[in-house]
DNA sequence: TTTTTTGTTCAAAACTTATTGAACTAATTG
DNA sequence: CAATTAGTTCAATAAGTTTTGAACAAAAAA
């Protein structure tokens, strides 16, 4: 395997760390979004990656949970493969936001908690009303990329030929 | 302490936890946020949250460093005091998205990486500019929520009380 | 200067999480 | 049906992280 290739998919697992997942998970997803195959075998993961088949039945099982690869099966092959699942942009962001959701409903809950109505106290009403909105207006943004993308994405590649 | 704090201490620890950063770090955080004092000691939080000084020591220094509270020393008191920051708001989301900014550039370079031009790599240059361009559009939506804010706020508590 | 207070440091212990590997199940082939 | 292949499960282990606690440093008080 190409050497490019092995130190794109540690920087992927390293990634995925950063972003509360396993290395392993990270090392699967990055694995097959550079292979030049259309899916890959549990198999060849497990050869690649060299771990072992326990390894990957759980990091497989995750990423399909999550929903960023999926299963095939080929008729008359008894094995499964993987490939990426090409993910409607803006689902992994919007399951980020519902952290904030919950981190807002956590600080309106905090106010209740107190027993004084401080300058913190003020913080939080702002803080928790704050972190509801916003999300209102990630979805609206996301929208916008949906109607808009085509336009967006020849502008940026337009851009970047003058950098 | 008050059963309906020590609570939401607890609940404060797990949601950091989720968010990616020791218990230890919620829970104070969450105890500053709903003491009833303006500013709590070192030695207060230890003995509340039941820790070892040296666990507070490197909690708070994390909780400084990460900017969400602040040391605060009074003349003729040798104790350390701590007291919430009162951040401004967006400041958090603004650090969380360039988690996404990175994820974008390793997107990028998935596509340099791979040896094939396939349906992947169209949907690894559509991601990659997605996640770049979604990066510029939170920073106008916070931008927006400083200038419309008190507007906002009204009308979020006016609707609290249809609830 | 000696003592006391306050907080820091860091090695060891406790705990948590990830990974392996061997035994197992399910499915297919011959 | 027996043999083979593919993948799962789970107990044991490895790896990593957090917390403690004892020794230490700094600063103020006596």
């Amino acid at each position: 395997m190409d050497k490019k290739k092995l130190t794109f998919i540690e920087e992927s697992g390293l990634m995925f760390e950063q972003l509360g997942m396993t290395r392993m998970v990270g090392r699967v997803f990055g694995y097959l979004l550079v292979s030049d195959q259309d899916e890959v075998s549990f198999e060849q993961i497990r050869e690649v990656l060299g771990a072992s088949k326990g390894s990957i039945s759980g990091t497989t099982r995750q990423l399909i949970q999550i929903g960023l690869i999926e299963p095939v099966s080929l008729p008359g092959d008894r094995k499964t493969y993987f490939r990426i699942t090409e993910l409607e942009l803006g689902k992994l962001l919007k399951s980020r936001m519902e952290l904030f959701g919950r981190f807002s409903k956590t600080l309106a809950n905090a106010r209740n908690v107190k027993n004084r109505e401080d300058s913190v106290a003020g913080w939080l009403l702002e803080a928790s009303v704050f972190y509801g909105w916003i999300g209102d207006q990630i979805d609206e943004v996301i929208d916008k990329w949906h109607r808009e993308k085509d336009q967006i994405i020849k502008t940026k590649i337009g851009t970047k030929k003058n950098e």
